[in-house]
DNA sequence: CCGTGATGTGTACGCTGTCAACATAGTCGG
DNA sequence: CCGACTATGTTGACAGCGTACACATCACGG
């Protein structure tokens, strides 16, 4: 039904995203060339403005398939188990952050794409809370969900006050975001797998700790 | 003496990299344009290439003067008044990560230039220990410089334990480039400058409550 | 005074994104 | 069943980019 199928040569649109998926994945948005994109699906450069209005259209609809892709690449994880609540809402914001730094070091590519491209529209940009409104329009993009879901935990256990509650996004997700780009082109980029955890690690626990009212 | 002077031009390198410093404080690394950069100073687009390799070279050349003005843009701005040395160093830290997140927002061009541009060989790499060596080859940039003395100075007034220091760049680090990113190009973008100086100071302040051990 | 090296110019090539005009292939109304 | 219409893809062109190569020009040292 909403297959859509072949008319000249059977869905393009999607052959071009497939194609922006696969270059931006080995080389970051830079890489997402409108020429290679078309030359690889074996299609004339102008056959994109069909589908999308120019490369930056392109490169949007990319986006947004690379952080749909990210919601299932961060499997739900499992509330850590544990007596303490407070402790396991601890955990539970702590595996967000390391889960964002570890896509990061994993799809490097894609994570600048989603994540560090700079002039791309992203963010829906905050409410007058300066929190994140609990009900805005469009979907947040999954990382951030979860560290919203995140956050919300702690203020139930007991472990954040809530008139904390709003703005702590920020912290959070400032560190684990400067931890990813320090890691990929920063001075800590090349650094042995192992230590870079570690460091990962200490990154994500001081601003538990600092968030988390010490 | 080392006043070069005068073939046809009058010391055309230095008058490139003024162009540079021009374009790029406006529109960040993107927008230094080669044919730009020449055309602005009235001569021919391969003239550059007298005295730089390529465009990465000029860029390069560029980067490291914004580092060095960036050293007398961050004034000594004293040590901070108080009798507790612990609360002095502790502000000392506070004042360096703000500092840093205020020169990427009052100058986004050259900040995003100096220390968020990808492929540019920035950051020496860190030596064994994973915290910066104390006496490496190359200077570091100097709010680097700033921070590692800050740091040092916890360890002196008794505040971070010795062997906590090895590595406490990185979350410090981690905090406040990610905010500043935030806040120029992330969801943050735009905020009133009141609120985002408060979100600064929260994520700051974190980040030192979570590395001087809650 | 002339050669020699440093410096800037002119021309050209391949690459990019994008526009306008054209061709084709499916769909649908009569 | 046939012609019109629309969706889709191609061709050719343009301006702008970084850059390689050959040439012109200037300053100076023998």
């Amino acid at each position: 039904m909403s297959e859509a199928r072949a008319y000249h040569h059977g869905n393009l649109r999607e052959a071009l995203l497939e194609a922006g998926l696969q270059l931006t994945r080995a080389g970051g948005p830079s890489a997402l060339v409108l020429r290679d994109v078309t030359r690889r699906v074996g299609v004339s450069p102008n056959a994109a403005y069909r589908h999308f209005a120019d490369r930056a259209g392109l490169l949007q609809a990319v986006v947004e398939r690379v952080q749909q892709e990210m919601t299932a690449l961060m499997h739900p994880d499992g509330t850590p188990d544990g007596e303490d609540p407070a402790a396991r809402a601890r955990a539970q914001l702590r595996a967000v952050g390391l889960g964002y730094i570890d896509f990061a070091l994993r799809e490097p590519g894609w994570f600048e794409l989603a994540f560090a491209a700079p002039e791309l529209g992203r963010a829906p940009g905050p409410g007058p809370g300066s929190g994140y409104d609990h009900a805005p329009g469009p979907p947040l993009p999954a990382p951030l969900a979860r560290l919203v879901d995140a956050l919300d935990g702690l203020v139930a256990a007991g472990v954040l006050r809530p008139e904390e509650r709003p703005g702590a996004e920020w912290p959070c997700w400032s560190a684990v975001h400067g931890f990813a780009l320090l890691a990929l082109h920063g001075p800590l980029r090349g650094l042995p797998a192992e230590e870079l955890r570690r460091s990962a690690e200490r990154t994500v626990d001081a601003v538990v700790r600092g968030v988390t009212g010490g």
